[in-house]
DNA sequence: GATAAAAATCGACACGGTGTAGGCTTTTGC
DNA sequence: GCAAAAGCCTACACCGTGTCGATTTTTATC
């Protein structure tokens, strides 16, 4: 009985691997959460799914695929929603609207994304997964600048290159923050927040 | 022969080991910089030193400790330089002044910088000693801030808040300048002094 | 400049994690 | 019910790490 009237509306048909392959992902962040890139081993994550380590190469090529399309799901819930997201055309509006999910984001999957973060360098493809990530975000940064009447163009003192600087400094105090607690992490985003609005000449 | 007349004004006395201790570290900042923490080996460094890998555990206790030792000496730089630099009471002086040796840093020893944020959260030691350099940071950015009129205190619009935003924001923005080129290193500098500037209160 | 202690070096080894290979078992679709 | 595909496992080979004990070289002292 493979794909039946499942009552879902798909077309269903999910097979046994997909729910191992959830699982797999699924170890893979709670074992990011707890103990860490380093010291989490493939056998850990196959252990924790139930399966042993060869069983898991028939999934994944190694280690570090397993935690590239990890990243990629986690990072692709943010796609979503940005796509979403319509553009208000209050700036004040948007920015706090875009830093409040983004917020959510990291109380929801901190780990994985400091993960992505720490591996951004040896990992192309997960490289590739976040710079593609900045890029929206930054496009999104740029766009409310100019809508407050920052110059467009890519000088030093220009809506790109600042959209830029704002967005790794995003990153990082999230990263920091996420770390600490939700609390702190909400500070963060508040400070973050009130450095963006003053760039964008929101603030005297 | 010992520490005899050696014209330098030191004791001198100094241990062949010394010697093999800075070529090790020196090997591992090339190494860093052509192939990567991960890339590199053990092996690999002891070669580029002249000597094996048994030889090399003698000076250090494993990878992660040279790696330490190399990113205390880099860092020892900076503070040495923060320490002499005497803070000029003009505030966009004072701006312009640490933009610049920092650039300068960043300029010579970017692949151990890198390394050393990348290692942060792995190794506790490293993590320490960038910690410690964020936070002579930080409080040197609080100082500008205050000195600009900006309120002390740590809510997220006061100058304590912000002066880690903006740490932060350095930070990675010169993370990822330095991997392109000194030129856009340059450019990055400009445009986080320029949002430094605006969230001082000192540019419309 | 002989000598004994300290410093430096080496080769061999054990361990642990990774990724691969070949064969067995369960699911799946007809 | 039955092939083919998908899933799974054990065993193995490889590589990098870090340790050990024996050996050689430096260093300081007489």
């Amino acid at each position: 009985m493979p794909g039946h009237h499942s009552a879902r509306g798909r077309r269903t048909t999910e097979r046994k691997g997909d729910v191992r392959e959830r699982a797999i992902l699924d170890t893979c962040e709670a074992l990011l959460t707890h103990k860490g890139y380093d010291a989490m081993t493939v056998g850990d994550i196959a252990q924790g799914a139930g399966i042993t380590r060869g069983a898991l190469y028939f999934y994944f090529g190694s280690k570090q695929e397993v935690v590239t399309a990890l990243v990629a799901r986690t990072v692709e819930h943010l796609w979503e929603r940005s796509r979403v997201t319509a553009q208000t055309d209050e700036p004040r509006q948007a920015i706090a609207a875009a830093m409040q999910r983004t917020v959510e984001l990291w109380n929801e999957h901190g780990p994985v994304l400091r993960t992505a973060i720490d591996l951004s360098l040896t990992v192309p493809e997960i490289g590739e997964l976040w710079m593609h990530t900045a890029d929206l975000f930054i496009a999104a940064i740029t766009a409310v600048l100019e809508h407050a009447g920052i110059q467009a163009g890519a000088a030093p003192d220009q809506a790109s290159a600042m959209a830029r600087a704002l967005c790794w400094m995003i990153e990082r105090t999230f990263y920091h923050a996420s770390q600490e607690s939700r609390e702190k992490l909400q500070e963060a985003s508040a400070t973050c927040e009130h450095i963006w609005l003053t760039s964008a000449g929101l603030i005297t």
